[in-house]
DNA sequence: ACAAATATTTAGCTTTGCCTAAAAATAATA
DNA sequence: TATTATTTTTAGGCAAAGCTAAATATTTGT
């Protein structure tokens, strides 16, 4: 597997996750930021490899090969990102790039030897979950703030966006992995949320609330 | 930089250590087992990025940046290598393929984290010196164990090949780095000698002589 | 059901890095 | 020095992965 061929499977494997059945042409262009023409191109020879079902206009399905290339490639990436972090103690916010690419680095032992050095992890850093090293990404039952109704509480377990400026908005207003939230007050006009994190309560947007997932205790 | 081009400033470096002036078109080819063609081509490239002064028909030579560049990598690479050693436990017979995919990874906080938390080495797994941040790589005094008169004895500090195959001979031989090793005895015509270390002593050829750094007490 | 809008594919080009075969320059040798 | 031999470059091509513009399918709205 080329570094594009992979970062197509991670692509189409992450777009299955969010809605089943197949994949359109369109949704494989814009989460890779590329033109629909290349997806058609590149959706093609995976066919040929046998990484995925093309059906002319329908989209594209992985199959069981290549669902496994991809969880490997995302295996990778979140032990990578737990490296960073906890050994190379950057923030949570700074590793993603670096994982794109250290993702990419051919080495069954390697990776054998990081999950081992770094104690087997479950979740990465943002709290998604780590694919053992079959491939199968053991499921959490957990929701977006969005869904938990007034006077209701929760622990953050996860994002759902990871990119720095969300991250860093998280610091700010102190919530991390494991900080208990309560929802004190929730608009229906607008989704928008009255929270409370420590002794701190505050205003936040829909947008936020559904980029965040909390496990209800 | 891609990464063909740091790997050719990075082929071209090596060989400019071991002998001065331009370096030809074929020994560039040979190092990167690449055809001479390819090497023209990459060395025109490198030439209008300033990276190296090129003269038709005599060869190419690093300027102050691209030997930046090229001591960039080596320096990546070497550091990669004591991570794999000394964090991983591998062995060091099976990291240099590895860390010829590590050495390209782009993040300068990646590096600078990464030597802090190795302790910033001087020296990989094989005894060779690992470059500091701003591309100066310090000379040390050492001599090849062919060079080491009868009766003599030096200290192993490093491998001029370091091939899995080498590494392995080593191994078997107990000859690791800071290995002590006298020279017992000496054929002129060969090369060939009959060296100690620990309590053992044994025949090795030229080949194996010349390929072992050891320093003199 | 048909026209308009949208999604997808095809055709044709570009760049990077490599290759082979042929031409040109340099080095070696008789 | 003249002729080989070797080294290096040039010319012409190929595969990967991308792009734009044009052609087709599919979906949607009336
Ligand atoms: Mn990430
Ligand atoms: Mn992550
Ligand atoms: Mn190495
Ligand atoms: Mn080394």
């Amino acid at each position: 597997m080329t570094l594009a061929e992979e970062n197509y499977l991670k692509a189409i494997f992450h777009l299955e996750l969010e809605s089943a059945g197949e994949v359109s042409t369109n949704a494989i262009a814009e989460s890779m930021e590329t033109k629909p023409s290349s997806v058609t191109d590149m959706v093609q020879k995976l066919a040929e490899k046998k990484m995925l079902v093309y059906k002319r206009y329908k989209g594209a399905q992985l199959t069981e090969s290549g669902r496994k290339i991809a969880a490997g490639v995302i295996r990778k990436h979140r032990l990578w990102e737990v490296f960073l972090v906890e050994k190379l103690n950057f923030h949570w916010d700074e590793v993603h790039e670096i994982a794109e690419q250290l993702e990419h680095i051919q080495s069954e032992e390697l990776i054998t030897r990081l999950d081992q050095f770094l104690g087997s992890p479950d979740f990465d850093p943002h709290g998604d979950p780590i694919p053992d090293k079959h491939g199968v990404l053991k499921r959490t039952e957990k929701k977006l703030l969005a869904e938990i109704e007034k006077n209701h509480q929760g622990v953050c377990v996860g994002v759902k966006e990871s990119s720095a400026e969300f991250l860093q908005y998280l610091d700010k207003k102190k919530i991390s992995i494991g900080t208990k939230i309560t929802v004190l007050g929730k608009e229906f006009f607008d989704g928008s949320m009255i929270i409370q994190v420590g002794s701190e309560q505050f205003f936040i947007s829909h947008k936020i609330a559904e980029n965040l997932y909390v496990q209800t205790v």
